[in-house]
DNA sequence: TCACTTGCTATGCTTTCTGTAGCGCATTAA
DNA sequence: TTAATGCGCTACAGAAAGCATAGCAAGTGA
């Protein structure tokens, strides 16, 4: 599955989630948001979501497509699972 | 998202997403149906996967847990998408 | 002109993955 | 009893990816 290639790398959800739950942002802003990344990292996942159509540069500085949207919207499911699975890990 | 953490490293998510199509299986079959995968790394996402409460070892070898089949189900949609991406980028 | 912000790039080091080989153990067949 | 097979790994060595930090070049605003 070649989108779990792009996505299975260090970032590249975290990215596109806080893109989207953050909206249009510049790199900097982006930087801060997800705190540990650097930038060289940052650099890179944007450009392969770029190429992947995920996400464009547009006013404010990068935002994701609607392409992207939809992604992000079927990574949700994640985002609700990951809070019963940390239910599930203290109720060891 | 530590959840992202987990599943955003180098065949985490297909791992899962393998031993959920193909159900129970050795650790070689595993390797099999991965293709590329080295043994080492996923010798290392099997522990990981196991610590995390997704797979567990069962009769026939490896397996998915019940809340390792329930992730499995949230993947889903990604295998959905997937397919509507391969679909954009070739309408480029 | 000068300070400030922006999007990066550069450097050097650590960690992660890969490809290949093969070990030790268990089961099976001769 | 021995040989063959399949099993789950482990052991390297080299390549690639990531990190932290520093800083540059271009644009903006005062």
């Amino acid at each position: 599955m070649a989108l779990f290639d792009l996505l299975g790398r260090h970032w590249a959800m975290g990215v596109l989630w806080t893109l989207n739950e953050i909206g249009p942002s510049t790199f900097r802003r982006l930087q801060d948001e997800c705190e540990t990344i650097s930038p060289a990292t940052l650099n890179k996942r944007l450009k392969e979501l770029q190429v992947a159509g995920f996400v464009h540069r547009a006013e404010g500085g990068y935002a994701t497509t609607e392409l992207g949207r939809d992604l992000y919207e079927r990574l949700r499911p994640l985002g609700e699972f990951s809070k019963d699975w940390a239910r599930h890990l203290s109720n060891l």
